[in-house]
RNA sequence: GCGCCAGUAGCUCAGUCGGAUAGAGCAUCAGCCUUCUAAGCUGAGGGUCAGGGGUUCGAAUCCCUUCUGGCGUGCCA
């Protein structure tokens, strides 16, 4: 916001006296202090388009920028940079109003309530949830209340691919295991089967429930049994999973009950209606190169059975006729060739292809005794997700998933998850946090703290380590719009780490609380309890607790 | 072969539209608890920003190219 103050102002001068301006110039907070609060670039910018020097344009900027009172001092510095140091008053206001938002600190109307679909973790639903979708789930569910907060209308939504062969399989796999468990012989379990333990935990469920009887029904009617029973309790562990990380869904989209609503044959006319589709040996295609794929895509096999992608077409349209104007996917990295035939499809169907972004979240790595641990679904070599929340915490596990960009592979590394001690960053912002509440605790013991905070105090902080704390919160809002906006939750964990950075070298240097400067020590408390409150909307955010004490 | 993602300190990673002396945590070494929590703080060492070209006042950042790693390239889902 003061940035926008500032180029505002800028704008002004420039217009005021006659200079062009149509190259971009920005503010921004320099990396290095002693440059200032802000500082801008627009007197090197501007050079060019004004056959000026940038020392001239800064010159004239400076002259009139000096004239207003929020600014300490302007100067300029380097190859032409103007620096801005803002008055202490500023920085003051900003604390009280930051005291006043309270949790809705951070709150805007970015999004303008545009209606947005959050679609993560999606997993199959054949088996428990993985660490990779732990990672989507964590990361999925940030964005989503970041973007909540500034504004959008999000809704996260999970779709369950209860229809396909991989539930078949599924189903073949526990009825050999209910085979195993009456005494049949085996041979050895076939390699394309599901050899997690949890497929012998569903059979010896199943066979307490219903025991020989299961074998007396026709096979159909028992396969669609087995189906639908292997199918609800893995949904069930899934969704427990999930709560137990925190992580809650607005909805779950079931892929079979679309198939039932006939959205298949729906999807198959309007490509056909569109002219996109085409027969080639016994399969119907569509011309996805029309619309930039690599190649065309098969819609329906020769046997007359449907590809993965027919009803996840469907299931992205009905998002959009649910009212929803942008579709955020977070995909696997093992999805990224998917992508173009969706967008290929958007287009064919006159939809803008715009509205679907997919985010790719890159693979987990997980180590052990510093080697990789190779995980293979198929032969049951996973490592779940409540497998490592029996390890490490859940404010650990979320925090380390969303402390990375995107594309950026993960490493998590077992043992240190294992040891528990304090490596984790996430340690160092929630014992800022405690800290904070121990300050308070202290000053309301020793009647230091006031019952409410008056406006006066904030024109007792003026040391430059108490206005930069200052100013690194008003940062917040902003850094909340652009999370959103670039779909990008790690910055979060970037913040809060600064923030409590700060605030622990502040703690090392002043005392708070003194009964000698009451109203010194009641300003600071001030000021601690609005970094309490900040690194809590962080926590709150981030899923994470905010402990009072550790 | 083609496509996507990545390559920055010993390790894990930041570095926002090109900007000022490339940063943090961990690890290593040296210090700091009679004062609000030492899960903290202070200091030191550690860099060919994968290599090479180009663009310009200025490049870790943009363009080209080579190398390395991961993934994709099914009538699988």
């Amino acid at each position: 916001m003061i940035k926008q103050y500032i180029y505002d102002q800028v704008v002004a001068i420039l217009d005021a006296a006659g200079l062009k301006h149509e190259g971009e110039f920005y503010i921004e907070v320099p990396n290095n202090p002693e440059f200032g609060d802000f500082s801008t670039n627009a007197a090197m910018i501007l050079a060019k388009e004004n056959k000026k020097s940038p020392k001239a344009i800064a010159e004239i900027l400076i002259k009139e920028l000096k004239k207003h009172k929020g600014f300490k001092k302007v100067d300029i510095a380097g190859p032409g940079f103007i620096n801005f140091v803002l008055s202490p008053q500023y920085y003051q206001d900003s604390l009280w109003e930051i005291q006043e938002a309270g949790e809705s600190y951070g709150d805007s109307d970015f999004g303008q309530e545009e209606k947005v679909l959050l679609e993560f973790v999606s997993a199959n639903p054949t088996g428990p949830l993985n660490i990779v979708s732990a990672r989507a789930a964590a990361f999925g569910d940030t964005l989503y209340r970041v973007m909540k907060k500034v504004g959008f209308d999000a809704t996260r939504e999970f779709y369950i691919n209860d229809a396909g062969n991989q539930v078949d399989i599924l189903a073949e796999s526990v009825e050999l295991r209910l085979r195993e468990i009456q005494g049949e012989k085996m041979e050895e379990f076939p390699y394309e089967a599901y050899h997690g333990e949890y497929v012998k935990h569903l059979a010896q469920r199943l066979n307490s429930q219903e025991g020989v009887r299961f074998f007396m029904m026709p096979e159909k009617e028992r396969m669609e049994h087995l189906k639908e029973f292997a199918l609800n309790e893995i949904h069930q562990m899934q969704q427990n999973s999930l709560e137990k990380f925190g992580v809650v869904f607005d909805s779950w989209v079931s892929e079979k009950t679309l198939r039932m609503e006939g959205v298949v044959e729906e999807v198959l006319s309007y490509l056909a209606e569109a002219d996109c589709t085409y027969e080639k040996e016994d399969a119907i295609w569509f011309c996805s190169t029309k619309f930039g794929d690599d190649k065309d895509r098969v819609l329906m096999k020769s046997d007359g059975s449907i590809t993965y992608f027919v009803p996840d077409l469907a299931y992205h349209l009905t998002k959009l006729q649910r009212g929803f104007t942008k579709l955020i996917d977070v995909f696997g990295p093992d999805h990224h060739g998917y992508v173009p035939r969706l967008k290929a499809a958007f287009q064919a169907l006159n939809y803008d292809d715009e509205m679907l972004e997919v985010i790719f979240l890159q693979q987990v790595n997980l180590f052990e005794s510093g080697e990789r641990i190779k995980m293979s679904k198929r032969a049951g070599k996973i490592v779940t997700m409540d497998d490592l929340l029996s390890v490490v915490s859940k404010d650990a596990a979320r925090y380390f998933f969303i402390a990375r960009k995107a594309n950026a592979h993960l490493n998590f590394d077992l043992d240190l998850a294992l040891k528990k001690n304090n490596e984790n960053p996430v340690y160092y912002c929630q014992y800022a946090h405690a800290r904070i509440c121990s300050i308070l605790k202290k000053a309301k013991k020793d009647k230091v703290l006031p019952k409410t905070w008056k406006k006066e105090l904030v024109t007792k902080l003026v040391k430059p380590e108490e206005l930069a704390l200052i100013k690194k919160l008003t940062e917040f809002p902003e850094l909340l719009i652009s999370i959103a906006q670039q779909r990008e939750p790690y910055r979060l964990t970037m913040f809060a780490e600064e923030l409590a950075g700060m605030f622990h070298r502040f703690y090392a240097k002043f005392q708070v609380v003194s009964d000698k400067h009451k109203e010194l020590s009641q300003a600071r408390l001030l000021l601690m309890d609005n970094i309490r409150a900040v690194l809590a909307l962080c926590f709150e955010l981030m899923g994470i607790s905010a402990p009072e004490k550790m």
